[in-house]
DNA sequence: GTATTTGCAAATACTTTGCAAAACC
DNA sequence: GGTTTTGCAAAGTATTTGCAAATAC
């Protein structure tokens, strides 16, 4: 198991600004790639792997999220407050689900499992409100 | 987004049914590499491309599921029954969780987004019993 | 001034794929 | 017998890393 180390102090850099202030733009959760492609409109020479770090480093140190959703590449949401997700297994999109969180879930879990528990996320998956219109006649 | 066509036959080759097996006799949630090197003690001569390949064959039939805990690579779980999960992010371990299924949080997401919603998982992350113990003096 | 960060390019990790031979029903 | 599956090896995709030069504070 990895355990990051967090003890130096992070440096304001304008990637990092930029990259920071993209994320808060936008209504979705981005890939890495996405980030990048993001970012390098504001800053052209922006490197593929400075982007790739700074998301590791935003995200260990919680001023951003890492998700996961089963796909073959990490998602980002600048959001660092936790909130459930939904995503459409039809077209791939992924939402904030409207839910208040569910704090008594980590009690009941802690007494049943044993486990000293200290989050937990919800998934759900579904076919979202635009393609189930589109698929009226299916 | 991909959707999978499910038309072919599926044929019970004796790799498929080792897989099964092995993966049926685990208490834990193997990776691909895992469950290869658990395969390939029954059936040397077993290639990688096979295992990933009947891995992706079995859970796209739900005959298993695939499993995504945020690592670099994804699990495997012989028990294609929803149900909870649990991770410990000191030493890695992942449980099932010992709680029963909400199936009201699939109704309450549905008013809620929008969406039709056809499931949800919920990972919990904590510490697990041994590594407690472990780190008494900590 | 010095430690952090960058861009670049190469390396790594995991998974997928093309193909001819073998196995299944 | 015809289709599915296999083993092998090569390719693909996402991410990480080493290093010298540039930057932040």
């Amino acid at each position: 198991m990895k355990e990051k180390k967090n003890k130096k102090i992070l440096r304001m850099t304008n990637q990092r600004k930029v990259i920071l202030e993209e994320l808060s733009k936008v209504y979705f959760h981005p890939t890495a790639s996405d980030v990048y492609e993001m970012v390098r409109k504001k800053l052209p020479n922006v490197s593929l792997g400075t982007v790739y770090r700074n998301l590791e480093l935003l995200s260990s140190c919680r001023t951003i999220q890492k998700l996961d959703f089963g796909e073959s590449h990490k998602r980002f949401d600048g959001n660092p407050d936790p909130h459930y997700h939904i995503n459409c297994t039809r077209c791939g999109r992924v939402d904030d689900a409207p839910i208040e969180l569910k704090a008594e879930l980590d009690q009941e879990a802690e007494k049943a499992s044993g486990y000293q528990i200290a989050s937990h996320h919800i998934s759900y998956s579904g076919i979202c409100p635009d393609c189930m219109s589109d698929s009226t006649g299916q």
